[in-house]
DNA sequence: AACGCGCCCTGTCCGC
DNA sequence: TGCGGACAGGGCGCGT
């Protein structure tokens, strides 16, 4: 579920109210959120005592560096949240399956309805190591139209599919795929390798303003995001095909459609993304 | 070896 | 009201 703009949102709102503060316990109700290399017990001994130094982000994932150095990375899968205790919000929470005790007697919950998301921990090196698997950051100047356009030369898959490879770009999910293509006026199915230059270019600035514009607005809730004090974001009305199947193109206003590629959604414009091969 | 598919899990909505 | 099926923002492992 959450994707860019919607980590950075949880990151930040966590940089705020945890950093400084020291884990006291940690209690683990459902062990299949941590990775499959940490036991229960194993996990609540490293982390145990450690101090929040940092919350940032990479990609999907909300990373929290802790002190003695460890960092811990959270991927929240669908429906995974990360709330503060002291949140209003933080009482309707029904599937909480890691609580971070605090100091204070504060909490830092994990809730996962579906349970998809993952936390792992690394040491400072294993994760320099890890994140080599990660593609480019959309909203760094390392991502240009060349870098983008030397990576897509490089695939036969469909746009909109190469798109959520996070090997590629790291953070784009279904929503803001199919928000920067419209942006562009690509048709998802076409192939990565078809794209010229100056699609790729138009694709990019469309994946950067999209992205920014989301984290303005807090994130894209539909219907479980939270940001880190449980409340949802705001900009699921800015949102211009995904999710508008039979709504009108607000460029053309013809009837937005969906199709299904690789078992997930695609929303487009078929008047204004009308650049598809043949299928 | 790039690519697509099924699956992990729970909840909601829609048609019958 | 109940029930089955489709669908949901992600990502892994597998087979081809």
């Amino acid at each position: 579920m959450p994707e860019l703009p919607e980590a950075e949102t949880i990151a930040s709102d966590l940089r705020a109210q945890v950093v400084g503060s020291s884990v006291v316990d940690v209690r683990v109700p459902f062990v299949d959120v941590l990775a499959p290399s940490h036991t229960a017990t194993a996990f609540r001994e490293r982390i145990r005592r450690c101090r929040i130094r940092e919350v940032g982000r990479r990609g999907k994932n909300v990373v929290l560096r802790l002190d003695p150095d460890q960092v811990m990375v959270v991927n929240l899968g669908m429906t995974g949240r990360l709330v503060v205790s002291d949140s209003p919000a933080a009482g309707q929470l029904r599937h909480i399956a890691v609580r971070f005790e605090l100091e204070g007697g504060r909490a830092l919950l994990y809730d996962d309805v579906r349970r998809f998301g993952r936390i792992e921990l690394f040491s400072t090196e294993q994760w320099a190591e890890r994140q080599t698997e990660l593609g480019l950051e959309p909203l760094s100047d390392a991502f240009d139209g060349a870098a983008l356009y030397a990576r897509t030369q490089r695939s036969r898959s469909p746009i909109r599919n190469w798109l959520l490879d996070q090997r590629q770009v790291a953070g784009i999910g279904n929503i803001y795929a199919n928000e920067a293509l419209f942006r562009a006026r690509i048709h998802p199915a076409r192939p990565a390798s078809s794209l010229g230059i100056r699609s790729v270019r138009r694709l990019r600035d469309a994946l950067v303003d999209v992205l920014r514009e989301a984290v303005e607005s807090r994130g894209t809730t539909l219907n479980d995001y939270r940001d880190g004090n449980g409340e949802p974001g705001n900009f699921e009305p800015r949102l211009r095909v995904y999710g508008r199947e039979s709504g009108p193109c607000p460029r053309c206003a013809r009837q937005i459609r969906r199709l299904v590629l690789s078992n997930r959604s695609a929303f487009f414009c078929p008047h204004c993304q009308r650049n598809r091969v043949r299928t």
